[in-house]
DNA sequence: CGCTAATTGAGAATTGATTCTCAATCGGAA
DNA sequence: TTCCGATTGAGAATCAATTCTCAATTAGCG
């Protein structure tokens, strides 16, 4: 997409620096840095927009309010720690999901969410 | 929990016999043939204190909205038909979660959801 | 039965996430 | 620069799920 404003750049920018999942507000936070006065109708607009040109991807697990991160193409999957409600990204997949299924049902996609503690609180 | 009443009583039963994951509408609609009348508060109401006694389980998978199934012990995950939007348990777990985790992670819990057609909807 | 506390149904209210409205401001082509 | 369409911020509005309010009804002890 076409940054035309510094808004939506901060917003891009800052999105891809965070590295993880983190929600609309989060990212509102990050980015006031950046541009003060930021509005979250602002970063709900950018966010909108590039999940529908595949930059960015929306995630929803249960237990904590929906993520964005950057789409990197890389198959993986997701952490959620349970004390501080931070998401995480799990690199790898152990597979063998279709096996799962019942007869006559097909598989398009799968997603594993690993609930525990993260580093961090942890120590 | 005590089942005071024909609502309640209705509702569990009706819960149990669906044998999947319903939403509270699905189940206020289901319930509503042996109970006339009922609210959808009561089912609200009734799936509250089921989950809070251990009974009932509520579901959150992205994609679609709360479900809620009997708690039955048995560890499983969900199928989500992307056409029909109705959820499945699926038996059986592929396991070998953990050594997704980074360092210094725990687990304490983990969910699998797949998606995809259902029998019925592929036929 | 008679009574009181608990439960119910209907609709209003709340909650959290997200979108809309609109006047003010910005970006960039001419 | 000048101008116009696009973007922005603030707050109102919406949306779906769920909870609350309250008067009417029900359960079941005495």
């Amino acid at each position: 997409m076409h940054l035309k404003t510094q808004q939506q750049s901060s917003i891009l920018r800052v999105l891809a620096h965070l590295g993880r999942p983190v929600t609309p507000q989060e990212l509102l936070e990050a980015a006031s840095a950046d541009s003060p006065g930021l509005g979250q109708a602002t970063v709900y607009r950018a966010l909108k927009r590039l999940v529908e040109t595949g930059e960015v991807r929306k995630i929803e697990v249960a237990g904590v309010s929906p993520h964005y991160e950057m789409e990197r193409g890389n198959h993986h999957h997701f952490f959620v720690c349970e004390s501080c409600q931070k998401m995480f990204e799990l690199d790898g997949c152990p597979g063998g999901f279709r096996k799962l299924l019942p007869p006559g049902f097909t598989m398009s996609s799968h997603e594993v969410i690993i609930y525990g503690t993260c580093q961090s609180c942890a120590a």
